[in-house]
RNA sequence: UGGGGAAUAGUUCAACGGUAGAACAGCGGACUCUGACUCCGUUAAUCUAGGUUCGAAUCCUAGUUCCCCAGCCA
């Protein structure tokens, strides 16, 4: 009852860590209990990442422990592939759950007893009609159900029947045990709802040995007493399901009674976070695998190179409550900056390259300049980067015909190149078609390291790499997947954005930068934030653009 | 027409009967060898109508709007 005050200093505040924090300073609970309990059947996603932020964080910053736990009682659905997948996405976002691996199917002896309890006292029956029946007896919205014919069947009769349905003697579907509550209620979760269904499937870890499997309402409540759960913290769509949860831990010999909070689930802009479309996404070829830099997954996300703390920060920034709410995908581009900003090393890559040669530059062998890795890093060290009489620019920064507030290569104009010279602008050469193919460039020597001794200031510093000297790359930029805020999820085909990868085959980047191999992201001066993508081949990297930089010009231009 | 929830700047989240505040976005400016970063300034909100109270975003009443629920999915 001492450290009830978060451990973690600036842990935000929220709904969830204010009860958290009652139950601790009242002494209800003596330590915060949470459990982060996907289904595998399918990628984590961001949505599931403001989640796992949310339980391990809350359990991280008062002391309590988290843990992870499948929900696999489906085994129709669930495969070995998501649950090693959605591991390793958990522990690269930076959480660790320690001793406390545990899955729903840990539990199946010990719910099947429950279910018998149930059973003796009256409290579940099983009962045999078809699907349509059941659906047909439900009731609606409006009107309330009806009881099955098989509701008042005998408890010895009902043992025998869940015991050979456990044995395998039924066929899929000829029968369920369901718990015996209100067909009349309000609540359609209290109408009766399926414990087991039969199921003759293949379980990724339980194998052939099961014939009926635990619904999730049956086994989540359960699985949580098990573990002595003490904040189950869910999303909004199951807060009416809290009824039922509690319904199990009253009648049920469990050995804690968890609660269940709820919080509303993440939704972005531009994106779609339905398990259902993402599995579309992937299965019908809209892109490359669920690792595809343009999925919400994290295996996307991180592919595209956000750091794990930009996550993080994103998830901290947007906070947690219970009004559904839509989240502006700027945020999450602004956490990704925010961190690689620091800790990203600056490197000079020229996109779409225009040739720029320097007519009096003497040197035919180029010589050897010094660039900084991070201005505002001195620790990061420096580097020396290959100058030459042909250097490539980014076709963006030179214009023949510059409106008013463009500050960079015009006929005529001078810039300075990052850690080179001055250069001023002599003639744009053109081809046939009066596309401007090569700059003819003359340099200042005296501004050797990019100053001039006379004080003379440029309005622009552009990057640039040299053409003799540079490495060919493919650039992949990524775009949202989506042309629309909110995506039509019943027709989302429509509005997939046809421009959400642009493939550009010819940049140039700086030697250094495949030199290591590192994996680590960098920034591309001027552009944006990089990373090198598992497609590379030797003599062939490819970059992922993570974000671009904010982009003033972009604006302004946009707006004139 | 049943049950469960939610409504505060453009967006997301605070304010827990006592001065409506932050972040992102926007706008203006400073700085700059990245039109980046950083810094400064600034626009902008309590769903509506009543009531209680010295005082209401907060409590009460009645509305309005939005979300979820009729899987043997989770």
């Amino acid at each position: 009852m001492t450290a009830v005050e978060p451990v973690t200093a600036d842990a935000g505040r929220d709904f969830i860590r204010d009860i958290v924090q009652a139950d601790l300073e009242s002494g209800r609970h003596k330590q915060v209990v949470t459990r982060f309990p996907p289904e595998p059947n399918g990628y984590l996603h961001i949505g599931h990442a403001k989640s796992i932020c949310l339980n391990f964080g809350v359990a991280e910053e008062f002391g309590g422990r988290c843990h992870l736990r499948f929900d696999d009682t489906n085994p129709t659905k669930e495969e070995q592939e998501y649950i090693d997948a959605i591991e390793a996405d958990v522990r690269w976002l930076g959480f660790d759950w320690g001793q406390h691996l545990y899955h729903a199917s840990d539990y199946f002896e010990r719910l099947f007893e429950w279910a018998e309890h149930l059973i003796r006292a009256g409290k579940a029956y099983v009962d045999d009609q078809s699907q349509d029946e059941m659906r047909a007896s439900r009731g609606t919205l409006t009107e309330p159900g009806r009881n099955s014919p098989f509701r008042d069947r005998g408890v010895e009769e009902n043992l025998d029947l869940f015991r050979r349905m456990r044995a395998g003697e039924f066929p899929n579907g000829a029968r369920v045990l369901r718990a015996k509550i209100d067909m009349t209620s309000g609540n359609i979760n209290l109408r009766d709802p399926v414990l087991y269904r039969i199921l003759h499937a293949t379980h990724p870890r339980t194998g052939t040995e099961w014939k009926i499997y635990p619904s999730y309402d049956y086994a989540h409540g359960q699985s949580d007493a098990i573990e002595g759960i003490t904040h189950s913290i869910c999303t909004l769509e199951f807060e009416d399901h809290r009824p039922l949860y509690d319904w199990f831990l009253d009648n049920l010999p469990v050995p804690s009674h968890p609660h269940q909070y709820e919080f509303a689930r993440l939704n972005l802009t531009y994106t779609v976070l339905s398990k259902r479309v993402l599995n579309a996404l992937v299965k019908g070829g809209h892109v490359s695998g669920w690792d595809d830099p343009r999925m919400p997954t994290l295996a996307g996300i991180r592919r595209r190179g956000v750091p794990p703390a930009a996550l993080r920060d994103f998830v901290k920034r947007i906070g947690v409550a219970k009004a559904n709410s839509l989240v502006d995908l700027g945020v999450l581009d602004f956490s990704i900056r925010e961190v690689l900003n620091k800790s990203a090393q600056r490197r000079m890559a020229v996109l779409r390259p225009l040739k720029v040669v320097i007519e009096n530059y003497p040197e035919s062998q180029g010589e050897e300049l010094e660039a900084v890795n991070h201005p505002d890093d001195p620790a990061a060290g420096t580097r020396r980067i290959r100058f030459g009489p042909e250097i490539f620019i980014e076709q963006d920064d030179f214009m023949e015909n510059p409106p008013k507030k463009f500050f960079r290569l015009s006929p005529g104009a001078e810039v300075r190149l990052r850690y080179a010279y001055f250069i001023t602008c002599r003639e744009a050469v053109k081809d046939a078609a009066g596309n401007v193919v090569e700059l003819r460039c003359t340099y200042d020597p005296a501004t050797k390291g990019g100053n001039a001794p006379d004080g003379r200031k440029v309005k622009a510093t552009i990057h640039w790499v040299s053409a003799k000297d540079s490495v060919p790359a493919e650039v992949r930029l990524y775009n949202p997947l989506f042309t629309k805020p909110e995506p039509d999820v019943s027709n989302f085909v429509n509005d997939l954005n046809p421009n959400s990868l642009e493939v550009l085959a010819e940049a140039r980047v700086e030697p250094s930068l495949v030199q290591g191999n590192s994996p680590e992201p960098v920034q591309f001066e001027r552009q944006g934030y990089f990373c090198l993508d598992p497609d590379s081949q030797p003599g062939r990297p490819i970059f992922n653009r993570t974000v671009g930089l904010r982009d003033t010009w972009a604006k302004i231009q946009g707006a004139g």
